[in-house]
DNA sequence: GCATATTACTACACAGGTATGGTATTTTAT
DNA sequence: ATAAAATACCATACCTGTGTAGTAATATGC
């Protein structure tokens, strides 16, 4: 599991803000807290807004909040919304259709492994992501 | 885990070549069996020959061999040849340094799952691939 | 109402991975 | 010598992920 950057960023957005004592981020702080190419972020902010995870406050004062609990967003719905999820979850050699039935020849050792993976991506939310131990996200 | 096409056709040229009781594999074989683009595959054989996998062998007749035992093969040392497996490793948030002492907000939950798949691809070799039930590589 | 602060939208640019095409060279069995 | 096979370059094209630039739209404070 190799996630693209904008996966990464937005988990890291993420993670700063339910980390965070604040109600409303604004795109500056983020670029600059969170090391995000500025225009970049702010297309991912108006990307996620649309996908519901935050929601956005337009004009002076405005910024960016939670649209619903964090523990309600899980980690494989970011992704996927993102960058999408189904590349993750096919064969591990590429091919077409691979199943129980009809498998590929590492499909049988390692399906385990990515379940398990794919399982963890699936029941993990953000609101796992506050740790007060913790300054990097 | 989703390998760059380069290493999937990779593991499914070794994965038919260990399947098969040929000694002698051509390229145009492999072309038409695997449906791997003609000139592409060309240059992945190539490239493996230079890492060792797999020998050529000019002229009438030849073709390419194993240059060792496939038990001596390891998937992680195929993925690692041909598209470099460093960024797999890597923090899943895509931190610089990230570890035990120093760890993002995923890093411990995270942590053992790549560790679990690494191993994997570490201690399975392309002798594990064969498997006279399976028709598919 | 106006200036300001903030996000939204559209288009473009660059790099890397993937794929194709051409031409010429080297090696070896027959 | 001829044919069959791989090797070596080299150029191009496409797609996607990543990143940049400019302009438009929206809401607030005064």
């Amino acid at each position: 599991m190799k996630l693209s950057k904008t996966s990464e960023y937005a988990l890291r957005v993420l993670a700063y803000m339910i980390n965070s004592d604040m109600q409303v981020f604004k795109a500056k702080d983020l670029v600059e807290t969170l090391n995000v190419p500025n225009k970049y972020l702010r297309r991912l902010m108006t990307d996620m807004s649309k996908y519901g995870f935050i929601k956005s406050l337009q004009g002076r004062e405005g910024g960016y909040v939670f649209a619903k609990n964090a523990d309600k967003i899980f980690l494989i719905e970011v992704i996927d919304a993102v960058e999408g999820i189904d590349k993750y979850q096919g064969c591990i050699m590429g091919h077409q259709s691979c199943s129980e039935e009809n498998p590929c020849s590492l499909h049988k050792s390692y399906a385990p492994i990515r379940d398990l993976e794919m399982e963890y991506f699936r029941k993990t939310s953000i609101k796992e992501l506050k740790d007060k131990n913790i300054h990097k996200f």
